[in-house]
RNA sequence: GACCCGUUCGUCUAUCGGUUAGGACUCCAGGUUUUCAUCCUGGCAAGAAGGGUUCGACUCCCUUACGGGUCGCCA
C-alpha cells in the first residue's frame, strides 16, 4: 500500500498553528513512508472564501517547509485540486447514493439516512471508539446537499479522500466526532476508509481555547517575530508528539526519521512561547554564521541600520547572543552606527562602580598603543586596572558601558576588534565627561 | 444538556504493574568565561480525588471532579 496523506484547509482564514501541525505531522507521516502528501483546498464556503487566506496557507507552508506532491500549483493525477472545481465528481457520488436510496429530500436540500446501528472506529491515536447511531437524537440524519445545489464538507471530504486514494487521514481531534459519519457514507458507497488518526487540539498558555488573534496562533507572525521555519516546526512537533527520547532539537529530516503516530499524545497541549523562543535560539547556534548573517540582513535593513564592510564580524560577535532573529539590530546598533542609547539603569550603576574613575586613563594608555586589537585593548584594561590597584574584571563592566551604553552584550574583544582603536577611545572620553 | 476524548512538576513530556517517578523550558544557587552570553553542575517542583483488582498501581477497572471536543443547509 502506497501511503498518501493529505491536508485540506478552507480558505477562510490565516493558517493557524493547530492547522499547520495537522499538516507537518501528514506531511512527516508520508515523506517517512515514502509517500505522498497532497494539498487539497476544500473552497465550498462560497461566503467566507477569500484569495488572501488561500495566498496565506499557501506561503505558510511555503515557509514551513512543507512541500505537496501533489495539488495546487504542482498538478497530480487526482486533480482538480480546488473542490469548487470538482463538482461533476460530487454529482457522481451523489447519483449512487441516490440510487442506493440513501438520501431524502428535507425541503430542497438532501439528507443521508444514517444506518441506526453502532458505529465503531479504530483511531490510530485514540484506539476504538463506538459512537452509538440508535440514538437519532443525537446522531440526526445530516444534510449532504444545500438547497443551492451546493455540497457540504461531509459530503465533499469523504467523497474526495476516496477519489485522491488517502491511505491516512490525520487530523485534529475536532473531527473527531465527524468520522463515524463519514464511515457510514464509505460504508453506503462501497468503499473501503482510510486510516484515520485524530491529534488533540493546541491551547492558550492559560489553557484556554486558541483562536486566531491569540499570541502564536498565525504562522504568518512567526517570520516576522524572527523565528527560524525550522525552529518552529520543531517546536510545533513537540507540542503533542513525543520521540521518546531525551532529545528536543530536530532538523526537518530528523524529524521525519523519529517520526511515528505512536509517540501522538492525547491530551491538548498548551502552547508555551518561552520554550519556543528557546528552541529558537538552539537552531540559531547550530546554523553556521553566514546563514545566520543572511537571515539577519532583512531585519537589520529593516531597523535602518547600515550593513558595514565588517557585517560578518559584527554578526558573529552576536551570533549567541539572541534568542529570535528580530533581536539583531538592537544587539548590533552601538557597533554600527556611533548612535548610542545609554540604558539609565546600567549607566548608573557603572558609574556608581569605583572603577569608572579609571576610564579617563584607560583612554589615555590605549592613545600610546601603536597597535591594536582584541588581546592588546584587553591587556591595556589589566594594566590600568594594576596600576590603580584594581582587578581588570572590575574595570571591565565600566568599559562595557562606556563603549555599549548597556550591561550585555558581546564579548569585550570582539567590541574593541570591532569599533577600532579610535572609536574606542573617543567613547571611553565621552562617557568619562 | 447529551455524546466522545482526556487528566504525571507552572508548561512540554518519559514511564507500556515493581523506578529514589527521568528529561526539557522557566526560576534560583554555584562554576567556567579577567567582561557579556554560551556552556557545565546543583536545586525548587508532579501522578486530580475516592473506591476497587493485585503480593505490588502513575500504569488495569469503576465513580466523582476538572479540562477539551462535538451536537449547522461552517469547515
Amino acid at each position: 500500500m502506497i501511503v498518501r496523506t493529505r491536508f485540506a484547509p478552507s480558505p477562510t482564514g490565516y493558517l493557524h498553528v493547530g492547522g499547520a501541525r495537522t499538516a507537518l505531522f501528514n506531511w512527516l507521516y508520508a515523506r517517512k513512508h515514502g509517500g505522498h502528501f497532497i494539498l487539497r483546498v476544500e473552497d465550498t464556503d462560497k461566503e467566507r472564501n477569500t484569495e488572501e487566506a488561500r495566498q496565506a496557507i499557501f506561503d505558510g507552508m511555503n515557509w514551513l517547509g512543507l512541500a505537496w506532491d501533489e495539488g495546487p500549483e504542482k498538478g497530480g493525477d487526482h486533480g482538480p485540486y480546488y473542490q469548487s472545481q470538482r463538482n461533476e465528481i460530487y454529482d457522481t457520488y451523489f447519483e449512487k447514493l441516490l440510487a442506493a436510496d440513501r438520501l431524502y429530500k428535507d425541503g430542497d436540500a438532501y439528507r443521508f439516512r444514517f444506518d441506526r446501528k453502532p458505529v465503531t472506529m479504530n483511531d490510530l491515536v485514540c484506539g476504538e471508539v463506538t459512537i452509538d447511531y440508535r440514538d437519532a437524537s443525537n446522531t440526526p440524519d445530516m444534510i449532504v446537499r444545500r438547497s443551492d445545489g451546493s455540497y457540504v464538507f461531509h459530503f465533499v471530504n469523504v467523497v474526495d479522500d476516496l477519489e485522491m486514494k488517502m491511505s491516512h487521514v490525520i487530523r485534529g481531534e475536532d473531527h473527531l466526532m465527524n468520522t463515524p459519519k463519514h464511515l457510514q457514507l464509505i460504508e453506503a458507497l462501497g468503499a473501503q476508509p482510510p486510516q484515520y488518526a485524530h491529534i488533540p487540539l493546541i491551547l492558550n498558555a492559560d489553557g484556554s481555547k486558541m483562536s486566531k488573534r491569540d499570541a502564536g496562533a498565525a504562522v504568518g507572525d512567526y517570520p516576522r517575530q524572527g523565528f527560524l521555519s525550522e525552529a518552529v516546526v520543531n517546536f510545533i512537533a513537540l507540542l503533542g508528539w513525543s520521540s521518546k527520547s531525551d532529545d528536543e532539537i530536530f532538523s526537518l529530516t530528523e524529524l521525519i526519521d523519529r517520526f511515528s503516530l505512536e509517540g501522538i499524545n492525547r491530551a491538548p497541549g498548551r502552547f508555551d512561547l518561552e520554550k519556543c523562543k528557546w528552541v529558537n535560539q538552539q537552531h540559531i547556534a547550530k546554523i553556521d554564521t553566514a546563514e545566520f548573517a543572511d537571515l539577519a540582513k532583512p531585519y537589520v535593513e529593516a531597523k535602518g541600520l547600515p550593513i558595514t564592510d565588517d557585517y560578518l564580524t559584527v554578526i558573529t560577535a552576536v551570533k549567541e547572543k539572541v534568542r529570535l532573529l528580530s533581536e539583531v539590530p538592537d544587539a548590533i546598533d552601538f557597533l554600527v552606527t556611533d548612535k548610542i542609547d545609554y540604558d539609565p539603569e546600567a549607566t548608573a550603576k557603572a558609574k556608581g562602580n569605583p572603577n569608572a574613575a579609571h576610564i579617563p586613563a584607560l583612554a589615555d594608555h590605549m592613545e600610546t598603543l601603536t597597535e591594536w586589537s582584541a588581546d592588546i585593548a584587553k591587556a591595556a584594561i589589566g594594566e590600568v586596572a594594576k596600576a590603580n590597584g584594581a582587578k581588570p574584571g572590575q574595570l571591565m563592566f565600566p568599559t562595557r558601558v562606556a563603549l555599549s551604553g548597556r550591561a550585555h552584550g558581546p564579548d569585550l574583544g570582539d567590541i574593541f576588534t570591532i569599533l577600532g582603536k579610535e572609536r574606542t577611545i573617543a567613547r571611553l572620553k565621552a562617557f568619562a565627561q
